[in-house]
DNA sequence: ATTAAAATACGAATCATTTCGTACTATAAT
DNA sequence: ATTATAGTACGAAATGATTCGTATTTTAAT
């Protein structure tokens, strides 16, 4: 039974904003969304995002002060591993090695980072040997 | 110069089905997306889907009889290639080896593919050796 | 020739997302 | 106290995807 944990692309990057920085006021985000991008998004536009994402149960948010102050409620590993899912099986019908193999190699990987996924390899022929 | 190919779930399902089967008309195409999944999707839907794609460039044509035939007009590869860009920023912030991590730590790969995925790996540290 | 079956075209309803304007409220500055 | 500033809440328009009903047309069956 996978949620139905179903972030859009706008609010996936108001969770990544949360993720790498904690709880933050919807002005600190909205500055961000338009720094980081060449577009420009209202104030008021990214609070009414937030605020649908805190009644669809992805954001938390402490109401005590007039600024209210918002954080994720979900688990970045959890939300990755559900969107990776879905989306194996959307544009790969669920090969996870065609998209591996078309991963490493169209994309930079610093060599500490395949060395990581050797290892990983490593163990996981060592656990099964069937 | 990312095109802006952008299919989204639903059409997704009719190019796998097209690059599976290759050209199919709608019907045998309908059928599919209702027998593959327990989801009911009515004929005109489906038509409609396809028309559009039709329009926007993903699909051909050969409407020489009355029955049209259609088939992909993009390949399956590039098209990959492309959504999976965009989930790799979307998800992770462009972290190609934080995906492969999580894709081969969560999902069943034979181990043919571990194989494969190591060769690749192999190359690329070859051909990489700064 | 009529009728039935199967196809396309088209318009429109529905739904979710994104966007923003406006109203209202609380705080801060004068 | 009044005004300006900055915040939330809310409604609604714009867009895009999906869905399907209905009209029309073509082919096949009787």
């Amino acid at each position: 039974m996978v949620n139905e944990i179903r972030p859009t692309d706008g609010e996936l990057e108001v969770l990544q904003i949360l993720w790498k920085n904690g709880p933050s006021t919807v002005r600190e985000i909205n500055e961000l969304l338009n720094n980081d991008q060449d577009k420009s998004i209202g104030y008021t536009t990214t609070l009414k995002i937030m605020q649908i994402m805190f009644e669809k149960g992805l954001l938390k948010r402490d109401d005590a002060q007039r600024t209210h102050i918002y954080s994720s409620a979900v688990r970045e590993g959890k939300i990755q591993s559900a969107l990776l899912d879905r989306f194996l099986n959307a544009a790969y019908k669920g090969s996870a090695s065609k998209l591996a193999l078309q991963l490493l190699g169209n994309h930079e990987t610093t060599p500490d980072e395949l060395a990581a996924i050797k290892a990983l390899i490593d163990q996981l022929e060592k656990n099964k040997p069937s």
